[in-house]
DNA sequence: TGTTAGCACTCTCCGGCCGAGAGTGCTGAA
DNA sequence: TTCAGCACTCTCGGCCGGAGAGTGCTAACA
């Protein structure tokens, strides 16, 4: 494409992510284009028209850019945007404060996204193909009621509460939790299944059970932790004036069993991923843009973050200060040996 | 109020709430009175204006309740819907599946309130005045970096990374737990800072005073968890139509911060609240009904539950359901020890 | 005294109409 | 290739008027 014509979609974007008014060929010569006549600039504008990079409302209307346009945008012509200190400022007072195990820092992370770009945000935990065990703790509830405690890479706590089959005292789960951290502690979770397959004793086996039980729920990630913030924000902008489009959004946001699974699919392999309206799988995403980039102390622990706003969004804006989070947040997690 | 004067109000706070359009006259005469003529109805709708029970949209538009007349009903017209089954078992269903810990199941019950009662829900979770510690447990992830894991009464699990002055390796933190656990578990916090005041060594009192910190975060109820659930439900309200609407009571319920204050300052002492509109001390629950009651494994212990929906609210249907989940709760939090 | 039919009145809602304004596409000239 | 000029199209907001819903009042009735 001509460098003019892509200066030119560049210009319509940028005006209607600011403006959210088509934008027409006097608002782009005025502001964008002093020594080039509107006309001149209409029939470009016709001609990015007919490449179906732009739309019109109706016809005598300014233009808006179609999901290619952003598309094109995206993956041409955006260059990232700097982030103001003030806003450096705020993520990393943000991530700095942020408690030190897993679901905390999510939290944080999701709520830090939202504020920084002004729209709604999600976050996964991040998570690895297969567990590994940092510690296992026994405590006895009632005589034959054990509460199983699993400490997992990323400071992560599980519990779970076993009836147990033969009555056990406070002191016989402290050996035997002794026992189970010898076996387990630093190893990955197929080392438990190992152990459990050359079975020990009765009681210990039960609870090699649990432990196993509690990795598995863990790793096929059905229980995996999503959390979302910001809807707020979106309501703000005006294509979600009629509250059924926030209705839709909300909807695959409070989904939390699907959103897991969306969001593996959306992410792919790349560590930038931008989803743009009709693109996305899910109708209830119509008219959304979708923003997504991986985070995690290691690389073998990631979780996914995310920004969901109208397709009119500011990509450039938002990428970059998405990344910062990341990044931040990755460092962070690092540090924390979360 | 006479009689009559009574099942008008009632009537047109049950149509009302129904249709969510003005109710005039004649479809109260047609519907409910059929033995009474559409003009005596208006002059009884008259008084009911008179007495600030009702009110006008518009001098020719039927009759709507206001706030003052939503709480006669709640306070002398209104008797409990009862259940159907098939809610009763959906009900049952979700709590039994309920995971064992709070967390897990203020996030169920939350869910399940939302569910039931087709709005917007919030919970917090039961807490006494003072924590109970059921067992602590220390983990070391580096030399001089233990983790320190509480286990409070009601199966909740805190942690935190300490960063330790002297150096220990996981045979001197079991040793130390084991000490730990021998002066703590079962205790209440009062008992930690006694312990920690007949002051032992560096070490131990320097993990002791994390406990300590852990607690009292805890107690202080700034880190209590406040869950919400179900906001789509209110975007198909008519009243949240405009978008605007529904924005304020995001704002409320995304600042979970103040939640937790708003709900302890809403419930006050009695086992069920009702919040109506103006009486709401926040100006953006203006419009909203706030239906709220207790829930919790024990007497001692005790969360807020509660549903948030427009003032034009079933209530009996809110306040039955809502009543019965909060007691579904309680007693499987007290079966789960949880 | 309470109830009721009748009636005039008020106000909203909705469709149609119209003018202003914005923006376009086309054409012919530089 | 660019540009000025112009006719054309479409939305938007305001205005009008009729239909409809609902009220309050009044006078008559049990």
């Amino acid at each position: 494409m001509e460098n003019r014509k892509q200066a030119i979609l560049r210009a319509v974007v940028h005006e209607f992510t600011t403006s959210a008014v088509p934008v027409g060929s006097q608002a782009l010569q005025s502001r964008y284009f002093v020594n080039l006549s509107s006309a001149t600039i209409r029939s470009e504008l016709a001609e990015l028209a007919d490449l179906g990079y732009l739309a019109q409302p109706h016809t005598s209307a300014g233009r808006v850019p179609t999901d290619s346009g952003y598309r094109y945008f995206v993956d041409f012509l955006m260059d990232l945007e700097p982030i103001p200190d003030r806003v450096k400022a705020y993520i990393r007072d943000e991530l700095q404060s942020a408690p030190a195990d897993v679901e905390g820092m999510v939290e944080r992370v999701a709520m830090t996204v939202a504020a920084v770009t002004q729209n709604a945000s999600v976050a996964s935990a991040p998570q690895g193909s297969q567990a590994r065990i940092k510690h296992v703790d026994l405590v006895s509830l009632e005589p034959q009621e054990v509460l199983l405690i699993l400490l997992l890479e990323g400071n992560l706590l599980r519990q779970q509460v076993v009836n147990t089959t033969e009555p056990a005292s406070q002191a016989d789960l402290t050996v035997l939790a002794a026992r189970l951290n010898d076996a387990l502690s630093g190893r990955a979770s197929d080392e438990g299944r190992r152990r459990y397959d050359g079975a020990p004793l009765g009681l210990e086996k039960e609870l090699l059970g649990r432990v196993i039980a509690v990795l598995d729920l863990y790793e096929k990630g059905t229980e995996n932790l999503v959390v979302h913030d910001g809807v707020r924000n979106l309501l703000r902008q005006p294509e979600f004036a009629e509250s059924s489009r926030v209705h839709q959004v909300l909807e695959v946001l409070e989904e939390t069993r699907y959103l897991t699974v969306l969001l593996r699919q959306l992410i792919g392999e790349s560590d930038l991923q931008i989803v743009i309206g009709s693109e996305n799988t899910s109708s209830r995403l119509q008219g959304c843009a979708v923003v997504l980039t991986t985070y995690g102390p290691t690389d073998r622990l990631k979780g996914v973050l995310g920004v969901i706003g109208p397709t009119r969004m500011a990509y450039s804006q938002t990428v970059s200060r998405l990344q910062a989070v990341a990044r931040g947040a990755s460092d962070r997690m690092a540090e924390l040996g979360v």
